[in-house]
DNA sequence: TACCTTGTTCGATATTCGACGAACAACGAA
DNA sequence: TTCGTTGTTCGTCGAATATCGAACAAGGTA
């Protein structure tokens, strides 16, 4: 946990990203952080075991999706918006449309428990 | 190879279509049909043995991503623009538009044979 | 110091994927 | 009918992936 390793905005590939935006979990991850707000991982309600949880938000760290920052004992995420459109205009922007429209994810906040019934 | 299955443009699915799209011979193969013009297989140039390249081609048709018509013995690809684009709205061009700066692939066509060398 | 919380890492398991060669099936041509 | 071409399918291999629970490490807190 110590030195999460981001790859810089020029080092992100293609099939990679891709890759890591293959599982609806992971979408579903992205969905909740696509308003660009930085996010505890307490909050992120998945329906999967922590272990699992983590595999997932390692794999999104490792492709250059999100960012993760570590404060004491927890941590904050974002999505690299900013960076993934600088390399893949119009990618992300089109994979959060087709998500929502499709609902894919499974992922909510804690602080929105009706989000488990929609 | 008779009953090649295509998905219906409402039965896509998102992540299906993502990890279809996240393997760099598969998107080489998109590049190549992105002109919209349709393929004999005969044409397709990639590094891999037929075997394989039969593979890719039957995962991005099961994804929906390509529609096989065959005509006697041979068969011919194409590229579900519109499909994806009516389900995935930009989707498809941001992918392309990425891969070409990235020139992910490695597959080119018969008919230009300068193309292994760029 | 002794807990408690938080997240990572470690096995273990089951599944999937990418790749290959070989065998096969379908069709057209000689 | 006998080939030759074309593409699929099969069997296999190693590597990667998804998942879990358990163990662990780091940092606060009592």
């Amino acid at each position: 946990m110590r030195y999460a390793h981001h790859p810089a905005t020029e080092d992100l590939s293609l099939p990679e990203v891709m890759a890591a935006l293959s599982d609806p979990l992971r979408i579903g991850l992205v969905r909740v952080l696509a308003d660009g707000a930085e996010r505890g991982w307490g909050e992120l309600r998945a329906p999967v075991a922590k272990s699992t949880l983590s595999h997932h938000l390692r794999v999104l760290r490792d492709a250059g999706v999100t960012r993760t920052r570590q404060e004491g004992t927890r941590c904050f995420v974002t999505l690299r918006r900013r960076d993934l459109d600088e390399r893949f205009p119009g990618l992300v922007g089109a994979l959060l449309g087709a998500a929502e429209a499709e609902d894919v994810g499974g992922v909510h906040l804690a602080s929105d428990p009706g989000a488990a019934r929609r």
